[in-house]
DNA sequence: CCAGTGATGTCATTAAGTGACATCATTATA
DNA sequence: TATAATGATGTCACTTAATGACATCACTGG
């Protein structure tokens, strides 16, 4: 018998978000969140740097796996081909058990400015995460960072489309649908 | 004479950011702001939402200012035309005057995450509002927000080169550079 | 059996941010 | 002229986020 109960962020995790969509994250103490939890709120900054990387704190293990999947892209992969590469492999954290979640969370970020921004670094990470691998990848500045920002503009709205309400497709789809439509607008 | 010394908010921005550059964005209250200002935190607070906020009050003006040259772009004026001159208007609040305050700012902002986060949350406001003006000259989506932000990207660019070290032209030229590296990009 | 480890709890403290109320020179108005 | 309204500021009390220091205690390896 383990000495205390498992999965302490899952717990944090699970407690934030459902208390942040009932109240509102302003109105949540991070001790209402420790207390659903059944524990207190020193340790809930132990597992997370403040308040709000309760709601990010899975997404190096995101940015890992896509900075791999554009890494192992065919060598001869131009730079979108290679990021497209990156944005499906996305997909891996977006199915339909996550679904539910996935909406929960996004409301949550969309209705608060503090949230919003922190989605925003953690966008701009990513970015600058996939610039770094296109340019060891040989392609050069300002290519790198055009073809990794417009990556991840398709990400934010592929992303966006699939939390939405009346969306039925699954999230490769819809990835591999942005795509298309923006290298029709490109192709003008 | 006036019943208190004027321009509280400029005193208030002076003194932050010389704290801010001397011992840090962190290491700096409030209390030590309003101190050095000859005011106290609470009225710092009736000035500026957060502590943040002393570095980005002025956004607001900026982004109307593009808003409007954006607007008043000659009505035949392509998506991306319309923009450039919103990017070129912005040059009215950078001139050479404004250069050291802006290169501090810069530096400040740069070295801190927090700080870092509300930049980019007010450059995807601007960026949405220059995507509604575009929308509005009967540009369609989502041609109005890729356009919006590109034009983002260019004014990044431009900015961060402009308070560049050894940089030596103007921020007008340098928009009208990037535009045109933008331009020849774009027409591979 | 015991020392070390590691996740947690407890307590104290700093600082951001807010609400309530007081102050008082300026301005408008009777 | 006298007085009332205004508005920027100060003071005080309070909540909450965040952090450091130290204690606890089951488990683990020797």
């Amino acid at each position: 018998m383990a000495r205390w109960e498992p999965d302490a962020e899952s717990r944090f995790r699970a407690a934030a978000i459902e208390l942040f969509a009932e109240v509102g994250y302003e109105q949540t103490t991070v001790a209402a969140i420790a207390e659903r939890a059944g524990l207190t709120a020193r340790t809930f900054f132990r597992h997370f740097a403040d308040k709000r990387e309760v709601l990010f704190n899975g997404s190096e293990n995101l940015q890992r796996l896509m900075v791999d999947a554009l890494a192992q892209a065919p060598a001869a992969a131009p730079a979108l081909e290679a990021v497209a590469a990156a944005l499906v492999k996305a997909g891996d954290f977006f199915d339909r058990d996550r679904r539910h979640y996935a909406r929960q969370r996004h409301a949550v970020i969309e209705a608060n400015a503090e949230l919003r921004e922190r989605e925003l670094i953690k966008l701009a990470t990513l970015s600058a995460a996939l610039a770094r691998a296109l340019r060891q990848r040989g392609i050069a500045e300002p290519e790198a960072s055009l073809a990794a920002e417009t990556g991840i503009a398709v990400f934010r709205i592929a992303f966006a489309q699939w939390v939405g309400k009346s969306e039925r497709r699954g999230y490769v789809e819809i990835v591999n649908d942005s795509l298309a439509r923006l290298r029709a607008l490109t192709a003008d």
